[in-house]
RNA sequence: GCGGGCGUAGCUCAGGCGGUUAGAGCACCAGAUUGUGGAUCUGGGGGUCGUGGGUUCAAGUCCCAUCGCUCGCCCCA
């Protein structure tokens, strides 16, 4: 491998770590106030836990090793330990729980929490797949017993997120791995944690690879797949659901009461159009942690695309931590999968090039002073102002508001105490002004 | 990790039947324009044709390797 380069080289995109030029950059940070107003309006408290965590923390979850980006110095010492230490996380809710359990004495409980953090994968990228990229978690963990009911809160309180952003039609499908477990234990399935990773693959693998994976990997008969793979089939907007999957006649206390949890949170989501909240049991989720509900959501308008958020209930993500269970939920919204596929798509309007309200031109022969007081006086005001540096031809300086979309131009007076204008650039109206007092009227006027 | 496609200016690409100093559009800089803008015109800067090797009198062009990007598969937060 080249170490040097060619500067060609130095300047091409890294697959999987997109940037963004400022205009796009403005929607994401605007993106990102919105939902943080929606998650704190539930009162949702926002926190940023370091980017790394010790290896053997982020190995909990399970053997996705190779997707761990570890850190080290480039030069190491000869003492140095050969295996990496500490590793960037791949997403956020294992290191919540690190959070949590180390801060267990300062934390009011239950502890809700919303994060907006990048998170690093060393996956191959493809559409939707990146290695650096934003993710947007929240969870609510307590030290008891979490009521059923933040299951049902937390999937609205995402529509809500979603619907802030314009993320445009979002179909959540929902399911409880309770039922899953329960009627494949009660099927007589050993090895329920790996029926159900296999079942995860339902919508790339189809029913018949599945059924032939599990047959391969799991050793069970077709009977017995026969009656998981119709249990996966049922979904539905409404109860029907749990009384379907009761007429398929297996027996088990553990089925009993995901199927009550599933009724009870499709109920409370009723209230919202159809078609948004839908429960599906074909839905599992591959992470080992889940426990009851899991939600899954994609792009009612792109099937095909990866999910764009995910989540569910767990019991316990501290017990290897601390010697203690804590129980959880928590959804997590994929921003940079749902951002870059809407830039994709053109759905995405861009915003302005700069955040700048008025442009203070350097008037030919102004005293330098007078243009950097102009502008600081409006700054004072609360305008957002920046000031040409340059005695340059009014052509160029003209020029450059106009493209970077500042809305306002404000002429200083030649010499000292003359009189100021300021001109609207849509219009072109210009007019006298006083620095002290003008206000923008109507549109243009500050960014809304 | 496996398979397909593609690497030519900062960006998007043309050239691609090997043949003198490699092109366009956009972007950038300057001027036309002696201080009131998005246009137009003129000029300018910018390339070891991803990298290394091979074939040839001659390689951006053909062959091999390699690296990168990209799409799909595997995997899956």
């Amino acid at each position: 491998m080249s170490r040097t380069g060619t500067s060609k080289e130095r300047l091409r995109p890294i697959s999987g770590f997109p940037e963004w030029t400022p205009e796009y950059r403005a929607v994401e940070l605007e993106w990102i106030d919105r939902l943080r107003a929606v998650f704190e309006s539930y009162g949702f408290a926002s926190i940023e836990p370091r980017s790394v965590e010790p290896v053997e923390v982020l190995l909990k979850q399970g053997d996705t090793d190779k997707e761990i980006y570890a850190i080290g110095r480039l030069a190491a010492d000869p003492g140095d330990r050969p295996e990496p230490a500490y590793g960037l996380h791949y997403d956020m809710t294992v290191p919540m729980a690190r959070y949590v359990a180390a801060n267990l004495n300062r934390l009011s409980f239950p502890f809700k929490r919303y994060q907006i953090q990048k998170a690093w994968r060393g996956e191959r990228p493809q559409e939707g797949r990146f290695r650096e990229f934003l993710q947007c978690d929240i969870d609510v963990v307590d030290t008891r017993e979490l009521p059923l009911h933040f299951d049902a809160e937390i999937p609205a309180i995402m529509r809500e997120a979603m619907a802030a952003i314009g993320a445009g039609p979002v179909v959540t499908r929902i399911s409880n791995r309770k039922v899953l477990e329960g009627f494949y234990a009660g099927l007589g399935v050993a090895d329920t944690a790996n029926a159900i990773r296999i079942v995860d693959k339902l919508d790339k693998a189809g029913p018949d690879g599945v059924g032939a994976m599990l047959s391969a990997e799991l050793g069970l008969d077709g009977a017995t797949i026969g009656r998981m793979l119709a249990l996966a089939e049922i979904s539905g907007a409404d109860a029907s659901v749990v009384e379907r999957a009761r007429a398929l006649g297996v027996e088990s206390e553990l089925l009993e009461r995901g199927l009550d949890e599933l009724g009870f949170v499709m109920a409370e989501l009723s209230r919202f159009p159809e078609g948004e909240f839908v429960a599906d049991l074909s839905i599992a989720r591959g992470l080992a942690y889940y426990t009851g509900t899991v939600y899954e959501a994609k792009f009612a308008d792109f099937p095909d695309f990866p999910t764009i958020c995910g989540g569910g209930r767990y019991d316990d993500l501290v017990g290897g931590l601390i010697a203690r269970r804590m129980p959880g939920i928590g959804i997590s919204i994929g921003l940079t999968r749902v951002f870059a596929k809407l830039v994709a798509e053109g759905r995405i309007a861009p915003g302005r090039k700069a955040p700048t309200d008025i442009l203070v031109v350097h008037t030919r022969g102004a005293p330098y002073r007078t243009v950097r007081e102009t502008a600081d006086a409006l700054r004072r005001r609360g305008f957002r102002v920046e000031q040409y540096h340059e005695d340059r031809k009014l052509n160029a300086q003209l020029k450059y508001a106009s493209e970077k979309g500042i809305p306002w131009i404000w002429f200083p007076p030649a010499e000292e105490g003359g009189r100021h204008e300021v001109k609207n650039s849509e219009t072109r109206e210009q007019v006298p002004a006083d620095p002290a007092a003008w206000t923008p009227a109507g549109p243009p006027g500050r960014e809304s």
